[in-house]
DNA sequence: GTCAAATAATTGGTATGACCAGTTGACAAG
DNA sequence: CTTGTCAACTGGTCATACCAATTATTTGAC
């Protein structure tokens, strides 16, 4: 008797209803179905059109309003605001998927700018302020991708640890806070970019050679090798975006 | 009879319940008096504790959620996460005060250095992208600047609408919302950097000859440009927290 | 007719209290 | 020791009433 292959049973992913309700309207403000000055209905109005309680559309308001997507005011319509000027990093995983589930490119060049802007930059600092401590973690990363050579996902975790300590290093909380952003859009889509980031992830020779940079407190060398390495994947990804966007042009 | 002097009132903030429980709890979570991994009490204790109803306490923890600084799962008590691996830009603001009142040097450095690290780079873009379109509205705020020579606080607004084109022409969704985080953050404390930046925001020279390159679709030149300029608030800024810190340590 | 004050209607803000639904750990049965 | 049950937490949802701020309308004086 032929045995079927492993349904690979994943967790069931549970969502409240004001989670449901924030999305709904999260989406439809980003899809421009709300556009910005526009008011939202009232929370009683949203209760019924919803199904739901007062108090899980008043939660999701209260989320809305701290991701910067809506002011409330009492005695006033809630209205919605221009989210290009009003959100900050932590709507970019939301807004690399366009609502047909394709990657939005403009949003993946635009990260992948900024990693290539703020990458170098970072382990100029690192170099600089944390040498020898931050670089001795680096080269324990980069032990640790010896041991992972072919399993592109765990060279992919591996690389992600490595510019967390890197990041450590160069001691800017802006940075950090802008690299936890990155880093969470990063994690949405990480299995589609293990491919077209392979050139950036599987040589661990760039690693070695920025982690020895930082650990002899080398600024420059540091911050070339940073540039150099990032490259690498910056243009898998976008070469992969062209194929995508030429494979989706063909579709029609 | 002596006319005492004009008590400028200035509006009061209105703030809700909510408002209210969500900023004790997010600075006490800051402050480090709940350390990431401890858990909140719970919600009926909140309640008790803050002498507010249930509703306040779950608003303000959804908040928190959306903030990223706690995470709720029904069934368990909510639990602190770690801020500085898991909120976002939008956190600056909060850390730039101290407790105290005073900066926090290390996140002026750190913001500081995130400016000069995309300032540039975004000037580069825009030449390169939106060239002519970009350069004209860049021009009209340096026409704008010359009209307001001596204001150093209509400067700031200028200056600041300034970069704001200057990122809309990078064409960067990354970069705008950096942007905006950062914009927001610089908000707080606008007239505490008046003096400090003035060398950045009274001479209206760089700024007309970057719009010019950006005009001119000079990548290099505008990157160069920007980055000569922004060097200038920098190196004012740098100071005046050095006079700060001295200052206060001439207090004890 | 004009304009300002009073008022009604609409919006969000807060409160109570009940009950549903997951999580955890103690505990008894096997 | 393992396993299943159950009790006591936890957060999630609901209904309803009333308070408070804003806005639109009406009213009334001039």
């Amino acid at each position: 008797m032929t045995q079927s292959p492993a349904p690979d049973l994943r967790p069931v992913q549970r969502q409240s209803l004001s989670d449901a309700v924030f999305e709904q309207l999260r989406n439809q403000i980003l899809r421009g179905e709300r556009p910005a000055g526009s008011s939202l209905p009232a929370e009683r109005a949203l209760c019924e059109a919803l199904g739901v309680n007062r108090s899980a559309v008043r939660e999701a308001l209260r989320r809305l309003e701290q991701a910067g997507l809506v002011v409330v005011r009492q005695g006033d319509a809630s209205r919605v605001l221009d989210y290009r000027r009003s959100t900050s990093l932590d709507l970019l995983g939301v807004l690399l998927l366009r609502p047909d589930g394709r990657f939005d490119a403009r949003v993946v060049r635009g990260i992948l700018e900024m990693r290539s802007a703020l990458g170098p930059d970072a382990a100029r600092l690192a170099a600089l302020r944390s040498g020898r401590l931050c670089g001795e973690r680096l080269t324990a990363e980069v032990a640790a991708m010896a041991d992972a050579q072919g399993d592109l996902t765990r060279l992919q975790a591996i690389a992600t640890s490595f510019w967390s300590h890197l990041i450590d290093g160069a001691d800017n909380v802006a940075y950090r806070l802008a690299f936890n952003a990155l880093h969470e859009t990063y994690d949405r889509v990480r299995v589609l970019l293990a491919r077209p980031m392979e050139a950036e992830l599987a040589d661990a020779a760039p690693y070695a050679a920025l982690a020895a940079a930082v650990c002899r407190s080398d600024g420059d060398a540091a911050e070339s090798l940073a540039r150099v390495l990032l490259a690498r994947g910056e243009r898998g990804v976008l070469e992969a975006l062209e194929l995508a966007s030429a494979a989706a042009w063909e579709e029609r």
